[in-house]
DNA sequence: TTACAGTCTGGTATCGGTAACATGTCAATA
DNA sequence: TATTGACATGTTACCGATACCAGACTGTAA
């Protein structure tokens, strides 16, 4: 690698010098500063950003975390925070946790020395109290998660009000039998939405049935799981709400070919709006949710904060949904 | 935060002496290791990787290119890299080129000041004479990808046998009339698909018809346009090769909505067998991929050559595939 | 003529670690 | 007793950049 002292021996001025051209320091003469640059082109320099971000203590680096990047949801989450991080010209380092408690923490040590200015949580694994220690080192942000008493920025939907529009618009086509699924029940997220489904459905008089809950759903194969469990049941559900495409592809699939009729006997509402929604038959009610734009929202408010080095002050944002009506409901 | 220097002044050490106890070295006291160790355990103290990375001009850090994340392919394909890189020790960068030939430069740029260490091209978007540069500045590998004429590590799947078979099952099904999608034609992984193709339809003494080869096939949304496109030919194609399952499901439900029966009509196959095969109607048969496998090899082998500092030579893997047939063929 | 502000340039310390080399101790060996 | 080598520790340079301070030069106002 070509250094910056080199091309300050080539050009018969002082490695400062070279420094102040490549930062657009006034204070250079234009004799010199062309001279640099022409140099710097020929050796095809290029500083080393690994020392600058020793110099400066920061890295024009995020990080987010993910469960897991092979699920539509989180991937389309991380492109629409890569896209505004390169646009602000940030890079990413995106780490999947796997629902790893310790692998959290490796992340959260980035932060500590400085490999990474900011962090987006996109997962929740450890205890808030874990996270807490980690805010002096720099800004974190909750997207997509959501904790009570987080004194951090924290952006998502509208968990509550989805869930209710969903299971009202189940009780509406006359369900009084509704099942629920959720992916990690520990999450408070998924508290929101259950307390919105729990209360459509108090609204109408109707019971939360213990039997009919279904915990860690999160792809076409425990949607297929979930029925299977669900068949089992001596008295089932008429409908459900999945909380995520996948999971209500995979019942909506296993429903089919069992005879079970989609929405007559079993109707089904999904969550996000994603494309698999359109290929299933019967096609997806669902839950639209901006999911890009979520992820956008959240790195330009962590870059926002970058900067300043004041700590994050407590900010719930939360991004509308809509009812998106389909043949399975 | 804390220094090393901190660390050896409380301790009345060096600061070599803690690099030591840092770094597992022999020679020294194990009273003074204890103490050292119970002083950083004390005040939480990390040493910073950017000077250890500065330092060793390494920086444990692979980067792996996409051409955007929110693909199913590409995002297990990363998990496969991740789980492997994080099993040895590497933090992954995955750099989304969103099909721009400037921001794979960029990520070439990371490769050489060393903020990565090598790197895998899961997207190929400059010529290779761009990229042959960078070869000297650490080790670069082909991932999903073909050059004919890169000296680097190739490795992907037996593309040319996969169309075979793939195009050989249509026929075998009685098809005369078969049309074929891809992604980006200029790829050379694609052209192989497109040899594997032509050379089944020969044997048979069939026909390769311009008129039903669609370009830029690569999600749902390509499916419907494909259909729609097909549907406007005077002589339609009775099956199709769609490269992709997301391609296939699209066209499948377009076709099912028109009133065109699948397999009948239009017999359509997929690739990479993606759960989204067995939640349509009908589900889809396709060539299933070891895509984790195919990211888990291409990391092993990145780490194998990142001690050495020789540059890697030509060497070709193809990872076998298998046709799934299910009802869509 | 002197003083001072503005422009241009370089020397040196620094970011936070690690490596090479030097030094010193002590016990085993010749 | 002198020599050797294993062990233990510290001093100093270095990775590749930037920031601060100081010095030199120029032009203009006092």
């Amino acid at each position: 690698m070509t250094k910056i002292d080199e091309i300050a021996k080539m050009c018969n001025v002082s490695k400062t010098t070279v420094s102040r051209v490549l930062n657009h320091h006034p204070y250079v003469s234009e004799e010199k500063r062309n001279q640099v640059l022409k140099v710097i082109k020929e050796l095809d320099y290029t500083p080393s950003s690994l020392a600058r971000q020793l110099r400066a203590n920061k890295s024009q680096t995020m990080a987010i975390s993910v469960p897991a990047i092979d699920h539509p949801f989180f991937s389309q989450l991380i492109k629409g925070v890569s896209s505004k991080a390169l646009e602000k010209d940030y890079k990413v380092l995106i780490f999947q946790t796997f629902y790893n408690v310790a692998t959290e923490m490796e992340m959260l040590d980035l932060l500590k020395n400085k490999e990474v200015d900011g962090i987006i949580l996109g997962a929740l694994e450890n205890e808030w109290s874990s996270i807490k220690p980690f805010l002096k080192y720099g800004p974190i942000l909750l997207c997509n998660e959501y904790h009570d008493s987080a004194a951090v920025p924290i952006i998502g939907y509208d968990e509550f009000d989805a869930a209710y529009k969903a299971v009202s618009h189940l009780i509406e086509r006359g369900h009084k039998k509704i099942g629920f699924c959720c992916d990690t029940p520990s999450s408070q997220a998924q508290q929101l939405r259950k307390e919105g489904f729990i209360k459509a459905l108090l609204e109408n008089d109707l019971q939360c049935e213990e039997d009919w809950m279904f915990d860690h759903a999160f792809s076409i194969q425990d949607g297929f799981r979930v029925f299977t469990e669900m068949s089992s049941l001596a008295d089932k559900p008429t409908a459900m709400f999945t909380g995520n495409d996948q999971v209500a592809a995979g019942i909506i699939k296993k429903a089919m070919v069992a005879g079970c009729r989609v929405p007559d006997d079993l109707a089904v509402i999904g969550y996000d709006n994603q494309f698999i929604c359109q290929v299933t038959t019967p096609t997806i009610t669902t839950i639209d949710t901006p999911i890009a734009e979520l992820g956008q929202q959240a790195a330009a408010k962590l870059i926002k904060n970058l900067g300043k080095n004041a700590e994050m002050k407590r900010e719930v944002v939360r991004l509308p949904t809509k009812l998106i009506v389909r043949e399975s409901t």
